[in-house]
DNA sequence: TTTATCTACTACATCGTTTTCGTAGATTTT
DNA sequence: AAAATCTACGAAAACGATGTAGTAGATAAA
């Protein structure tokens, strides 16, 4: 059922009906009433493709996520979703599994037209953003894991000051000798959190160590072998700030292997989102994202870029505040802990 | 850059230049040679709006599922994207959020070509498949929560088998009163659990007691007070099969808080996909889906409805095995426990 | 030599909408 | 009554790619 078979049957124009069903101006109410009336039994709906193609829009934004079984990313394209699908956009989603060569492919793919903005969050091996530069007409936004050097809006949660909540947490705490452990070194979160890592160690006069401060890029038994070998070591480090939960993971196993008693031997705090973790024996402490949250700022501002034609106002960052849950992998003898926002 | 640029800068026709890129015989390999380099070098890209209104397909698929923030959607997302990455083809994402009302209009928008095939996973509401019947002429596959009464591939994890194995571990470490608890008896998969909890009990020749079977359809504090009120009775249940991972995290909570312990006065299993559940306290056993390999074989056949034109033979259902990873959770004092298949 | 067959191209209709530009007839203004 | 303005519609040209049908010119078969 397309607009001619319509028009045939209503007896009008293909272009009185296409007009009457974006209710124009241009048409008697009695049409338009016809013509929707029509268009509903006959179950019309418009063609997709010819509409995008004469007006140059398509409607559909695109997602570009390294993962998406994962208990942050998850949560951000649920809320992408909903405020796409409030604005009756679609939404392509591409998963780059960490991957450099598929992201590049991936954005090569969507320079034709395809989406009309894309928001993206960089897989842990980019180094370069050279294909990224290469959007440069379409609409887009960075998300969590951001390039810096790129003119284009950007929503982060406060990493830098996560790292040093987290940081400054396992000094109040008790811990002395702090261990960082992060994937790759290319994300500017990575780099962020561990900053604020650094800048925490400062202020409480504690020396920086690099021995202490590790990237684990492997697989997952790599990464293992590698906190095995940092919790075997004469002087093993009290503390644990990792980056990303599945290092804490790990740790928790390897705890377990070298019957070291968390948080007694160490203490351990990590970035996750995941719910079941304050279940975990002990509880784990962690640095929560507002996930869904993000999601949907990063398409609410998109969908601000798509619609208007002046990105210059919108071009500064948007940093959201990320939270301290604060539970026993943590816990000191003598302090109490309490909840810190 | 379109195909009448680049054919004017080549000094051919758009017909030729067109034929040239999809190396049509009728070119000769001189000029397809040409017309490569100068369209790589101009970075042409095919307008996919005009090819797609031109051949009416679209390369694009749907997946439509209730929820993407979950372990279990995840990796089924995940599978489903890496084949159709593979085929050169986008994948379209739509939540239903568990909403039928959702999920009819989200069905009714892929109704007008969009897309060329449909992957959906039920919402727990969803009562009625009115909808999906019209989508008739569309390739159509289901997955996990599938409609039984429609005539459409179907891949599932063998739920019954499941359910009963579940509960022939649970009555074989002790337990004599097992609960069910499931979300919405809508979903097929429930009511399969369901059969293979019944057919458990009777096989080991324990009574059916209707009072022990829950539907927890509420929200996250009604559910845990239907626990509560489960665990308080006089009678408690000695074992718990929980349909879903969060019924579980919620049973848990509330033995905290009755002060029951797990597995000596209770013993809990349930079906997850989480990773982290093998790290709680205890460590709980779960009957796992092989979610990534579910996604990777619904799109499969979901390719093989698109391509060819002859839905018959594909009609049987594809059944996979999930694995019982056997935990802490339900272990009896006596008998060792150990990982079953 | 004439006719048939290839080879390598081009012209053009088509996919279904959208939108600009017309225009006939009715209504209002001068 | 003539001119200007409205109202409600239609014709037709895009949007960009594809594929059918057609055709010069070259080669092969009769």
């Amino acid at each position: 059922m397309n607009l001619r078979q319509l028009a045939k049957e209503l007896n009008l124009s293909i272009s009185s009906v296409s007009k009457a069903l974006r209710d124009s101006h241009e048409i008697s109410s009695a049409t338009k009433k016809a013509v929707l009336a029509k268009a509903k039994e006959l179950n019309y709906q418009v063609n997709p493709f010819a509409s995008s193609l004469r007006k140059q829009k398509s409607k559909t934004i695109a997602v570009v996520v390294p993962e998406v079984a994962n208990d942050f990313f998850g949560p951000v394209i649920s809320g992408m979703e909903s405020v796409a699908q409030e604005k009756g956009y679609h939404v392509l989603i591409y998963l780059t599994h960490e991957d450099m060569q598929k992201e590049v492919s991936i954005i090569k793919l969507l320079q034709n037209g395809r989406v009309d903005g894309v928001m993206i969050s960089l897989s842990e091996q980019t180094t370069s953003i050279a294909h990224l530069e290469e959007l440069k007409e379409m609409p887009l936004v960075f998300f969590d894991r951001v390039a810096e050097h790129i003119d284009v809006p950007k929503i982060t949660t406060d990493d830098y000051n996560s790292g040093f909540m987290a940081t400054d947490h396992l000094i109040k705490n008790g811990c002395k000798r702090i261990a960082f452990m992060s994937i790759s070194q290319n994300l500017s979160i990575s780099r962020k959190r561990m900053n604020g890592y650094l800048e925490a160690l400062k202020k409480n006069k504690i020396e920086r160590d690099n021995s202490l401060i590790l990237s684990c890029i492997g697989d997952a038994e790599e990464n293992k072998d590698c906190i095995r070998k940092l919790l075997k070591r004469k002087n093993r480090p009290d503390g644990i700030f990792a980056s990303v939960e599945k290092l804490a993971i790990a740790t928790y196993e390897i705890c377990e292997e070298l019957k070291l008693k968390i948080p007694r031997d160490v203490k351990v705090i990590c970035f996750s989102n995941s719910q079941t973790v304050a279940l975990l024996n002990p509880s784990l402490t962690t640095i929560t994202q507002p996930a869904y949250e993000m999601g949907e700022e990063a398409a609410t501002i998109l969908f601000k870029l798509i619609e208007k034609k002046r990105h210059h106002f919108l071009l500064e960052n948007t940093i959201l505040d990320s939270k301290l849950i604060a539970r026993n992998s943590t816990k000191s003898k003598h302090n109490k802990n309490h909840n810190v926002l």
